[in-house]
RNA sequence: GCCGGGAUGGCGGAAUUGGUAGACGCAGCGGACUCAAAAUCCGCCGGUGGUAACACUGUGGGGGUUCGAGUCCCCCUCCCGGCACCA
């Protein structure tokens, strides 16, 4: 064994070690309960960030634990491939989208390696090859032909100048951002997942996850927004409208409907465009709302804007006639594309009326006395339930009453019903792109839409094309979209959009398990793998991606694929009480606490009752890696922000900053904020300089003692040599343990009493971590034993004669 | 705008049910050891005043409840994540 502690070398030896061993290759045919640690796979961009570092550090600290405990671990790592990156890649450089991603994955892969994670690298994918996108394409044929899938049109953002469509990224100040053209609505065919028929599913199945963060099951459950309420049908005013109907809208505050002076509909609704067929400011108006982008939170930041449109529609309760608006706030994609005002009872109608002067008129009682009538300006007061007053047949009544009785009259009336709707909207998955997983149809002027056969699957992707900022490259190559209908035979187009990347990492977790599988989207190894048991990655995944996942974990269910003979999948040792807080004692029981200890019914393998419908049983969402940031002012509000590695920081002799200058011209530059890692603040610092500084082991030892895994860690240099320091005097007290020859080095058999006991004690400290990673001190004060250190320790006591 | 978080020393953070704010660690300062450095050990370390004892002050801001508030209630500010085509 070295005297010095020489990282390069020692992890180089180590993970030669670990690859001639297969050290980490996942087996299904092991008696231990499986344990399936799986952190977020990561786009291929160029180069690891810290972000990524700090993921995988976590992910590998549980699996490996897991592994010591006697579980049989497996920990894959992917490539989530497809996606815009690579196309403004190809834009910048010229270089193909399939190029530059296989060339970043290659590098990355090295970078990963680096870090000697604990991964089966066997069951490596990317989702942008056909042997992956396949049974994508596969599942969707199939869905496609139950109405799981089905076409309807969408708003999307249309750059005028390209002809393009544009994501809400490429939508700078209402601008594309390569043209600077003014970004317009237009509604385009797409296909649809109908993720709303399992609205209920997906919001109750969030009550048998208690492993998740509440705060993330928070998001979702107001993300999918179940309401009770119930839809209103306002007669058309047939002397206005000219023709008969109704107006549908949707309302949670039927007990308010008597007050409701006016209704507004979208700008794209049915009764708008009628009414702008003869009314030239109003068309101009309605073109007007149709400009901007389609993201919501440019529409709902937007100064509300409305035109009575000059039709009218009738009172379903009171036979009143109100006048009917067009507003801006009001979208088309939710509920019906038009709302009953009440403005006395509604913050933003309330606002709108005022704006235009629209009559308000007070129909619920204060329950806390705080008002009379309503009057400017707007008090939250103003929207609490109470008693009905001014409603005629229905004052009195409180808001369950009155509910009821307003539904039961609109329902003998023919005029509307209680209803429950969801604020969760279908999936449009259809995208005008080329890097991605193509839409398996093809269009005949016959048959219709028609899904690609099997035996026709994959659609491949072409690999060489040029990718010119104006459209899909897919659409200007007729030997792509040139095909036969599979049904008559007869020429055909093939659809050129291709899918929303979501939809590849909706299943990627599940693959892992059937990775080499060539006749399956997954097959018997899914059932034993699934579900994962620990799944680490960022908060900023909290709805989108773990919602469409937990989504398409039910419709993989419901496809049959998963589902056969349950395997073996242990309860895992929920969040401990009393037990986990032990300190690490050494005692005349240490052996018997060096073996690996199973939670209770581990052996068992008790069935987790949702494993066949929740993809992710427990999740920890990791903080930020943040870092100061430097600046000089460069004029016009611009700002050069400049690397903290090119900037001395002085500091006052209580070790607070004074000021910061540039090295290289040792003139001020100005301290700006702790921000997260970002190219835009260039406060990022690569970790290959980490790595090939102090090695891996430091990197992970920082990323792990600098900060509990779910709050934001501050980068800092003096951190990171603290931890290699750490490091440094560890192995010279092991070191120094074996060649005293007081402590023999390993010998096939017993490890010495001291090793054993500074084994114990990092064991204990990582048990803890792992028991309980949410209890921050003893996360913070546990973790300084990490991982590392045992490898440390075995690789030295592996080395021996 | 809406949903979810957050704000406590120079920094990460601690403070169990409302009971000594700043545990633990990082950074810093002073000292011991050393030819010297590293390492290690000891001490100090929110602010203001004071030689000191100590006093006052202090948990983003403003109100409130309470014998007592970082913690509970109301209002506000700012920051972070998401808002369905960034991933």
């Amino acid at each position: 064994m070295e005297a010095q502690y020489q990282p390069q070398k020692i992890e180089a030896d180590a993970q030669r070690r670990w690859i001639e061993s297969a050290a980490f290759k996942a087996v299904e045919t092991s008696d231990k309960p499986k344990y399936y640690c799986l952190s977020m796979f990561p786009y291929p961009s160029g180069k690891l960030h810290m972000g990524h570092v700090r993921n995988y550090t976590i992910g590998d600290v549980l699996a490996r634990f897991h592994r010591m405990q006697g579980y049989n671990v497996m920990q894959p790592m992917g490539w989530d491939a497809f996606g815009l990156p690579a196309e403004n890649a190809a834009l910048k450089n010229g270089v193909p989208p399939a190029a530059w991603t296989y060339a970043n994955i290659d590098h990355m892969r090295s970078q990963l390696k680096s870090l000697g994670l604990a991964i089966d690298w066997e069951r490596e994918l990317a989702t942008c090859k056909p042997e992956y996108y396949r049974w994508e394409q596969w599942l969707f044929t199939r869905l496609f032909e139950k109405g799981v899938i089905y076409k309807k049109t969408a708003s999307v953002n249309w750059d005028p100048v390209d002809n393009t469509v544009l994501a809400n990224e490429q939508v700078i100040d209402g601008r594309g951002w390569r043209s600077g053209a003014l970004v317009e609505k237009r509604d385009i065919p797409m296909y649809f997942m109908r993720i709303t028929a399992y609205a209920d599913e997906l919001l109750s199945g969030l009550d048998t996850l208690p492993n998740w963060p509440e705060q993330v099951k928070t998001m979702q459950r107001n993300w999918i927004g179940k309401s009770f309420g119930c839809e209103v049908h306002f007669p058309y005013d047939a002397a206005s409208i000219g023709a008969a109907g109704v107006l549908k809208v949707y309302t949670t505050r039927p007990d308010t409907l008597m007050g409701a002076t006016y209704v507004a509909v979208a700008a794209e609704h049915a009764l708008a465009t009628r009414a702008a067929a003869g009314n030239p400011a109003l068309a101009e108006f309605i073109a007007e709302c149709k400009r901007g982008g389609v993201a919501e939170a440019d529409i709902a930041t937007q100064a509300k804007q409305g035109m009575d449109i000059g039709l009218f529609v009738t009172h379903p309760l009171s036979g009143e006639t109100l006048p009917v608006w067009v507003a801006n706030y009001v979208l088309m994609g939710y509920g019906e594309g038009a709302v009953m005002a009440v403005p006395a009872h509604d913050e933003r109608d309330f606002e709108f009326a005022a704006q235009y002067g629209l009559p308000m008129k007070t129909v619920i009682a204060s329950p806390s006395g705080a008002y009379e009538s309503v009057t400017a300006p707007w008090q939250d007061a103003y929207a609490e339930h109470g008693a009905c007053i001014h409603s005629g047949k229905y004052d009195g009544l409180d808001f369950d009453a009155a509910l009821e009785a307003v539904a039961a009259d609109l329902q003998a009336k023919g005029l509307g019903s209680k209803r429950t709707q969801f604020r969760l909207r279908d999936w449009g998955i259809s995208r005008q792109r080329y890097w991605g997983c193509p839409i398996p149809i093809i269009h005949c002027a016959t048959c219709g839409d028609v899904p690609v056969p099997d035996d026709q699957l994959p659609v491949v992707l072409p690999e060489d094309v040029v990718v010119t900022g104006a459209g899909s490259p897919l659409a200007k190559m007729p030997e792509f979209y040139q095909c036969t209908c599979p049904k008559c035979g007869q020429p055909a187009r093939r659809e050129t959009d291709t899918m929303d990347t979501f939809v590849e990492s909706s299943w990627y977790y599940a693959r892992y398990a059937s990775y080499d599988c060539d006749s399956a989207m997954l097959d018997q190894r899914a059932d034993h793998w699934l579900p994962v048991d620990q799944y680490i990655g960022g908060i900023e995944h909290a709805i989108l991606h773990l919602l469409y996942a937990r989504f398409f974990h039910k419709l993989m269910r419901d496809e049959g694929l998963f589902g056969g003979e349950a395997s073996p999948s242990p309860q895992l040792s929920p969040v401990q009480g009393e037990g986990a807080k032990a300190e690490p004692t050494l005692g005349p029981n240490l052996k018997a606490d060096l073996s690996p200890t199973l939670p209770p019914g581990g052996r068992e393998q008790t069935l987790s009752p949702n494993r066949l419908d929740e993809p992710f049983t427990r999740l920890l969402t990791q903080g930020m890696v943040i870092a100061p940031t430097f600046y000089r002012n460069a004029g016009e509000g611009k700002k050069d922000w400049i690397n903290p590695a090119e900037v001395d920081v002085r500091l006052d002799e209580r070790g607070r900053p004074l000021d910061a200058i540039l090295k290289a011209d040792g003139l001020p530059v100005v301290i700006g904020g702790t921000e997260k890692m970002a190219k835009s603040k260039n406060n990022g610092v690569d970790p290959q300089l980490l790595i090939d500084g102090y090695g891996a082991d430091t990197a992970r030892l920082f990323m792990m003692f600098a900060a509990p895994p779910e709050q934001s860690l501050e980068w800092s240099d003096s951190g990171v040599e603290g931890a290699f320091r750490f490091l440094k005097r560890l192995w010279k007290l092991v070191h120094d343990h074996v060649s005293t020859g007081a402590v023999p080095a390993y010998t096939g058999g017993e490890l010495s009493a001291e090793l054993k006991a500074l084994r114990f004690q990092l064991h204990s400290a990582i048990k803890k971590i792992s028991d309980d990673y949410g209890r921050r001190q003893t996360f913070n004060t546990a973790i300084a034993a990490v991982m590392e250190l045992l490898n440390a320790l075995s690789k030295m006591t592996d080395a021996g004669p």
